[in-house]
DNA sequence: CGTTCCTTTGAAACCAATCAATAATGGTGG
DNA sequence: CCACCATTATTGATTGGTTTCAAAGGAACG
């Protein structure tokens, strides 16, 4: 739990008993090697969210064609699963595709919070506006620009996301997607992927050492991409002094 | 009002009390012609949330190209602005694009719904999860399908969408949306949306006279389009036998 | 009745998908 | 430790969907 506090004590602290019902809510702890399946798309019942201590998830959707898309990738310190919530079936799955470890987030706890902690519960809700927010981002990326700002936009969204958790802003990290996935990701097919990144190790815009990649041309990069750091903007200042404790 | 509460109401009945607070909550109606700039993004503070009460509006997010994207059509019943509640400044724009009247919704009274009514604040969260829902839904279509399926799925999203209030499924309805806009909203240019509805006309999927179209063979959009209907396959049962009245 | 916005059409260029095959990589069991 | 297998990365040739550019025809509105 302590990257969820962290992340969201930097945005507005919490008091200490809401702190406690946050700690309270997410009970049971499980470490989730690459690969797991959290949660099976159009088959699964959504009775729970997951908070991410560390390690990498990603949420998807398959066609029936066959085709898969990779709607979001989560990091340490996000919660996971909110398009399931109000559903019977799950709408998208979840799979872990960097060890990770989470905690378990029983729907009924949920609303444990709305009715006890409502200063909790806005910050809930605030969570998944951001998500929103950042969805309207992706879209506008695919439906908009070409793979080139897509490929640039998402290896700035990770490196954006794997900084949020450290002191300073470093540009060499583990990508730690396959091509494909890359695709599924950004709307294009693996070999399209391919020449791309071959294209930014040429153009100097990123450089390859094993697993790592390095960001060598930043400025060009987000011009390229039109990307914004939701996490970033995010301001929670409207609702700050507006909760009485409880 | 009466839109959004017969909505909820179909999903959940509001106790009285909770009914009262929902209608305490939007304080102005407003009647918008087509056209308005109810949000600009990039530049307003979002204050305030929007009620739909009739008439249609849509999100869109601008490039600093000038290139334009349509992230989400909104219809009687919805509630606008979500994506913008927790940043200083707006993430996207809010246009109005047929006549409509809405109601506004300070964010501050939002934070009330929290405070006093959590069985409403849990009905927001709902319904920004579903949102959720349904941009993920946006970004496997444009993101891994090709035009025509995109264009399918638009219109069935549009007809879904109005049926919702209606009493029984109609094929015939406005569409509403210039070919510009049908392209912002699907990733396409207006040539290609062009070229696209032309060629449904000739494989009579749809037909056209004046503003109005009329779904001739629904079971080939479905089939084109993988659209599922999110509204449809709302659940809402996981809280409501567990609130206690306020 | 002209102006403006929207629709429609054609031709050429381009980005990305598809098809097909080979090379690299990583993990496994013998 | 090495041969083997499965997955991932890479490359070429071809096809096709979509954009771009350009222009003309319609429809709506003051």
């Amino acid at each position: 739990m302590e990257t969820l506090l962290a992340k969201y004590g930097r945005i507005t602290p919490l008091r200490p008993e809401e702190e406690t019902s946050f700690r309270g809510l997410a009970m049971t702890r499980r470490e989730c090697p690459t690969g797991t399946l959290l949660v099976a798309g159009d088959f699964d019942e959504p009775d729970q969210l997951f908070v991410v201590e560390s390690g990498r998830l990603f949420a998807s959707s398959e066609l029936s064609n066959g085709e898969r898309a990779i709607t979001r990738l989560y990091f340490a310190g996000d919660i996971v699963g909110t398009a399931n919530i109000p559903f019977e079936i799950a709408t998208q799955s979840i799979t872990v595709h960097r060890d990770a470890v989470i905690y378990l987030f029983p729907r009924q706890r949920l609303i444990d919070a709305f009715r006890y902690t409502p200063r909790v519960a806005a910050i809930f809700y605030t969570f998944a506006a951001l998500e929103n927010a950042i969805l309207n981002d992706r879209l506008v990326s695919i439906g908009r620009t070409r793979g080139k700002a897509r490929l640039a936009g998402l290896i700035l969204e990770i490196a954006a996301r794997l900084n949020l958790t450290r002191p300073q802003f470093e540009r060499e990290f583990v990508l730690g997607l396959t091509q494909s996935q890359i695709g599924d990701a950004i709307g294009l097919t693996e070999v399209q992927v391919n020449r791309l990144i071959r294209s930014f190790y040429e153009e100097r815009l990123v450089r390859r050492s094993g697993e790592t990649i390095k960001i060598l041309d930043l400025q060009r990069l987000r011009e390229m991409s039109h990307f914004h750091d939701r996490y970033d903007d995010l301001d929670l200042n409207w609702f700050k002094d507006d909760f009485q404790a409880n």
